[in-house]
RNA sequence: GGGCGAGUAGCUCAGUGGAUUAGAGCAUUUGGCUACGAACCAAAAGGUCGGGGGUUCAAAUCCCUCCUCGCUCACCA
């Protein structure tokens, strides 16, 4: 369905050619939502703009817009405000049929992409041999999100989890495997990933104090890089293990991902450094082979370089990046690549995107896109740490924030007297647990760092998941304390919007589309959420003043469709987000 | 020192095409359950939008400058 601000937009751009000749056709029509709702739904600020160059009043001007406006159907005649501003606002009736159009379609009546392009997700990342911890909460979140949201709008999208598979650290780890658990290279399942854990820990301290350890882990890296058997044998091992423990949070969190490793793009690096020798682009500086970088200086204020291949001959992340852009576009297609990391990689990724330009490996029609985004900081302002000091991993994060939930859940069952099941509890537990800690997240706008605090996200209260959990609730609790099927109401009855709560509610239920096409371009889920919490918000106050079960008909039929909506719409929307919704809770 | 980001109510934060009186939530104070779940709603109070300049009829928003904080600055990713 074409969106009400979309049609505007077309009205008020085909008025304006009407009344000043078609040199105005390309002209934006600066229609936006009104900030206040006392100047109606919609303003267009197009008046304002044109008064320098047409050298005549704002105000004559929007009214030659008006006067060659056909917007009858949908609009109030429309009103010229201050100096020239012109103020929509939409009729009752234009709105209950907007409402009875979307009420039969699944998809709430918004639109999928006219060509599904292939865009690639590239987020959470984890790496092997590391257990999974809060730093990888956020990419791991508003990666998904921004896939769902893709991905209902139509787009193919590729998920890839670009795990830390390859490197240095591998030499470390499995010449200290093969000293201490040598059992752990034939037994399957010797070591389970607290083991490894350690393991890293324990390599790590052999590697820093042993010269000859150190020596032995290079050479086990150049190994495993020319494909020794055994080495290879113990890579996988351990790629395995920590599989099979990120496959724990990917579950719980029910998030879908595919690996692709960096090892994967392992036989393409030399050839990206060759391709960048021909194109004239590399230069050896201090041992390593570099591009240097436009606009990019360093202390000293000369140019910055991107280190394609080091002193020793190996390749690091810039070279596997600049490869994977590389297959990411020929072989997968990809016309949009989006790089979810925290804010800290931008320069990074800035390079690349500028090697990858000039090298002719990334044309202009294809789009890569940095989404950066802050730091989960404490309650002290500092990042998250556990008490004692150390990070905090993932899974005991997630685990605290359902335990949480469930304390509050049973004190509020104890203090109704309610009586519920235990599988009723731990599933509302997990659930609001869950939903609290991801709607925390994407409900902050995700470039700026945010404070973690678990009494705030469970909070019943205010902008977060529980309260938007019960908005979703409530018109469930009509359903049944009335019977009612919503699955089988009467559609052709026309929708009744008599109180301001039922209207300022049926608009807002309709706006989901323009906020979601707008989440498409700027990657920014906090929109979604601001819009599902109004969306809450204006439901309890239709709740509160516009009894449903109790109301006349037609006013009974319009009021039960109109909670089918919302609840509907906070679905959908949530799930764009990645949680799910309880019919009870 | 360079680059990037941030600074909006006591706290957590919205505000991405400059525009009509700067918003929300929490906390605080007050009112509302013999009506569909009060896990709710209503009302009050609370801000020189970090400081200073500039552009504009109009700036939290654009430009300059300064201050504070964070991230980052060649062989980790």
């Amino acid at each position: 369905m074409t969106s009400i601000l979309e049609q505007l937009k077309d009205s008020v751009s085909n008025a304006l050619v009407a009344a000043f000749g078609a040199e105005m056709a390309d002209k934006d029509p600066l229609v936006a939502p009104t900030n206040n709702p006392k100047f109606g739904d919609y303003q267009s600020n197009l008046a304002l703009s044109l008064a320098k160059p047409l050298k005549q009043n704002p105000r004559a001007i929007a009214q030659s817009i008006i006067d060659n406006l056909e917007i009858d159907d949908m609009c109030e005649t429309p009103t010229i405000a201050g100096p020239g501003f012109i103020n929509f606002m939409l009729k009752s009736d234009y709105v209950g049929s907007l409402l009875q159009k979307i009420q039969p379609d699944e998809r709430l009546g918004i639109e999928r992409v006219e060509s599904a392009d292939k865009v690639i997700v590239d987020f959470s990342s984890p790496n092997i041999a590391k257990e999974m911890h809060v730093g990888h909460l956020r990419s791991t979140i508003i990666g998904d999100a921004i896939a769902r949201i893709l991905e209902f709008r139509g787009y193919d999208v590729l998920r890839l989890n670009h795990v830390g598979d390859w490197g240095t650290q591998f030499g470390m780890l499995i010449a200290y495997l093969r000293e201490a658990y040598p059992e752990a290279l034939t037994t399957a399942d010797a070591l389970d990933i607290g083991d490894l854990v350690s393991l890293y820990k324990k390599a790590k301290v052999r590697f820093d104090e042993d010269e000859e350890f150190k020596q032995t882990a290079r050479e086990e890296v150049v190994k495993l890089q020319a494909g020794a058997e055994d080495s290879r044998r113990a890579w996988k091992l351990l790629c395995d293990q920590s599989r099979r423990e990120f496959q724990v949070i990917y579950d719980l969190l029910d998030i879908k991902l595919e690996e692709r490793g960096e090892s994967f793009y392992n036989p393409f690096l030399a050839d990206i450094v060759s391709e960048l020798d021909e194109k004239g682009l590399l230069e050896k500086s201090e041992g390593a082979m570099c591009v240097f970088l436009d606009s990019f200086t360093n202390k000293e204020g000369d140019p910055l370089p991107l280190i394609v291949q080091k002193t020793d001959g190996g390749f690091n992340y810039a070279t596997t990046d600049l490869a994977a852009i590389k297959y990411r576009i020929k072989e997968d297609k990809a016309t949009r690549i989006i790089y979810v990391t925290d804010s800290g990689q931008a320069n990074h990724f800035a390079g690349v995107f500028q090697v990858a330009k000039k090298a002719g490996i990334l044309p202009e029609s294809v789009e890569t896109v940095h989404v950066p985004f802050g730091l989960v900081l404490g309650k002290d302002g500092k990042r998250l740490k556990t008490r004692s000091g150390v990070t905090v991993k993932l899974k005991d994060l997630l685990d605290e924030a359902i335990n949480r939930a469930k304390n509050d859940l049973e004190t509020r069952l104890k203090d109704e007297e309610r009586k519920e099941t235990p599988e009723f509890i731990d599933r509302v537990a997990q659930v609001v647990g869950l939903s609290a800690v991801k709607y925390a997240d994407l409900s902050h706008n995700r470039t700026s760092d945010y404070t973690f605090d678990y009494d705030k996200m469970l909070d019943l209260k205010g902008n977060t998941a529980p309260y938007l959990l019960y908005a979703y609730v409530r018109p469930q609790g009509i359903s049944r304390k009335g019977n009612i099927d919503f699955s089988k109401l009467d559609n052709k009855t026309n929708i009744v919007l008599a109180e301001k709560e039922e209207l300022a509610l049926a608009k807002h239920i309709l706006q989901l589309e323009e906020i979601i096409k707008e989440v498409e371009s700027t990657l920014l889920p906090n929109r979604i959420c601001l819009y599902l919490f109004e969306l809450s918000q204006k439901f309890n106050q239709f709740f509160e003043e516009c009894n449903v079960l109790n109301a006349e008909e037609p006013q009974k039929t319009s009021r039960l469709i109109l909670a089918d909506l919302t609840a509907r719409t906070i679905k959908l929307g949530l799930s764009l987000l990645g949680i799910e919704v309880l019919e009870r809770m």
